[in-house]
DNA sequence: GTGAAAGCGCTAACAC
DNA sequence: GTGTTAGCGCTTTCAC
């Protein structure tokens, strides 16, 4: 590979011109840059990144920590943050922490040491590692998932309201017995669900006994093994609303199993929309997010902070849609 | 941040023995490996990557550049990818490229001024990319999509032979007029499913017009228009054999749309399983694809080509299986 | 406007 | 087994 020393050479330049064409940096004189641009043809020249990188004191990459790659939740948030990139000039990797607290602190350790230009993140955990890199210097927005105890530009929906909205709807649709199948209580898109769903029965005097809440693991597998625990346990809800999409399909996936029909034994919503929502049948009542819209914000803030370091932090919360399809509609008892 | 030569100053000892600590090179005397350890967490100190990668010219990351996220496919691929990379040592990092050449280009090019360890590619286009790559000493390992013109690594599925089961099963079933909604014409993937398809109705001798074939781009989008296209053009097909699974779930949405029952009135068979295809109703027959052991072969083969690079490249080929669901079942006419 | 020179933080000969 | 030394390829003062 031609280094900027061999550009150098084969313009009659030094190696300081040719760094300033490259970069487009200050004023270099028409024909001499003419010149430059004519042997980097020729020696098919490209930066080191490497190099260039060290003297920087940081890439030109930005770090996108998703826990769950498998969520098509993720799917249209990372093309809103890689669409923002790269207008900005930035490239977007992804790192898969598959809700993995330990798998989530190496990727932060890699962006760390590799001093990524900026990352952003769905953290799995506690604070420590957005505080990690928050420390070091390094740009940090926390997306989908509020981080508590560090002060750090965050991009969230209204999970309460939203959660909310979806239990009144089961409410007012007629169904009594709403049960909960909440998430990981770790994490606080989990908690704010969870407190939603409470709060709409408390409103409407129903039952909100913790027998009938549920936690799953925010994948297929916990949904279903939740949804049985519920159905075999205690007195049987009519109705369901579940913390988020992958948990949804395992809750559909138990209920087919068992012949139980929905909507007309059990009513069902679901946080998240899926993309193949009104494919499933009978087709899903969800509590739909922005997705790319909180991928586009989180990247702007992003963009933001790096310009400018010191601003304080800011949270942006965007608002879900209640998307009321067959799932939910109980048919009315003549 | 402190630097190496921070910490031998504290520990007492120079940089060099540091740096061996650090990568458990060499042998260093136990007690000054320990002092050195010490110092290390007295000041909280972190390899500089940037200065590492620069002095080794190699990062200790993989790419891996996939041609859409938003398909399920690649999920449990990059799972596969990433428990041998983690295994050897590697971090990985997703590169989406969206079936765009230009976006696949500037990842190729960024893997190539970060000096990458290692490419694995879902390439969308031609051979350029990825010999741009080899030229500059990048292993490579081709992933999915054979490339053409290219003395490449690649770990493929028998894509013809399983569109040829699929078709048949559908012959066997008893439907007659049985359609493709094939990807797009440039990738090898759709040429050998188109292939496969053909294959199986001239062993049947049934009829193979062009009439009865679409192309989609590999979306569900594509799957819808297509199906649409079918139904309004010409002669209707009582079955179809969809090339990939988003484009199944178009074609589903479509024949939903219009009211048109599956299986009995149209036959569905999709390559690519998809995770919730049994919620689907009725539950689709689907050519499931071994997408794990695809994404560890992979990167075993990149493990290999890194440690060995001048060995000679290899294919790896697995085998699809065909899962028989609902939407195949034609119902026998009495 | 351009060049010389220093150095980012690390590793790997090489000498001892 | 340990230290000295010379860069990796680039950017950026600082002179001119």
């Amino acid at each position: 590979m031609a280094t900027i020393y061999d550009v150098a050479k084969q313009a009659g330049v030094s190696a300081a011109t040719v760094s300033r064409v490259v970069n487009g940096r200050a004023s270099v004189d028409t024909a001499l840059a003419a010149r430059v641009q004519q042997a980097m043809r020729e020696l098919d020249y490209r930066p080191n990144a490497l190099a260039r990188n060290l003297r920087r004191r940081q890439t030109s990459i930005w770090a996108v920590v998703i826990s769950d790659i498998g969520n098509p939740f993720f799917t249209s948030m990372v093309r809103g943050i890689e669409d923002v990139a790269q207008g900005a000039g930035y490239s977007v990797v992804l790192c898969n922490s598959d809700e993995d607290a330990a798998k989530e602190a190496r990727y932060v350790a890699a962006a760390l040491e590799e001093q990524m230009a900026g990352v952003i993140i769905s953290s799995a955990g506690r604070a420590a590692n957005v505080n990690r890199l928050i420390e070091a210097g390094t740009p940090v927005v926390a997306i989908d998932r509020e981080v508590r105890g560090a002060a750090v530009d965050t991009v969230l929906v209204d999970n309460e309201h939203g959660a909310e909205l979806a239990v009144e709807h089961l409410i007012e649709a007629g169904y009594e017995r709403i049960a909960c199948i909440g998430g990981p209580r770790r994490l606080p898109t989990a908690q704010q669900r969870l407190r939603g769903y409470q709060r709409a029965l408390r409103a409407h005097r129903r039952p909100a006994d913790d027998e009938l809440v549920r936690h799953g693991d925010y994948r297929q597998e916990g949904g279903y093994q939740a949804m049985a625990a519920l159905l075999d346990e205690g007195e049987r809800p009519d109705a369901i609303f579940a913390a988020n999409n992958l948990m949804t399909i395992g809750a559909l996936e138990c209920l087919a199993d068992r012949g139980i029909s929905v909507p007309d034994r059990m009513g069902v919503v679901g946080f998240d929309d899926i993309p193949w929502a009104h494919l499933v049948r009978p087709s899903l009542t969800t509590v739909a997010q922005p997705t790319y819209e909180l991928g586009r914000t989180a990247a702007l803030l992003l963009a933001e902070r790096i310009a400018e370091p010191s601003r304080p932090p800011s949270t942006v919360t965007l608002r879900t849609e209640l998307k009321v399809r067959a799932s939910s509609n109980r048919p009315s008892v003549a």
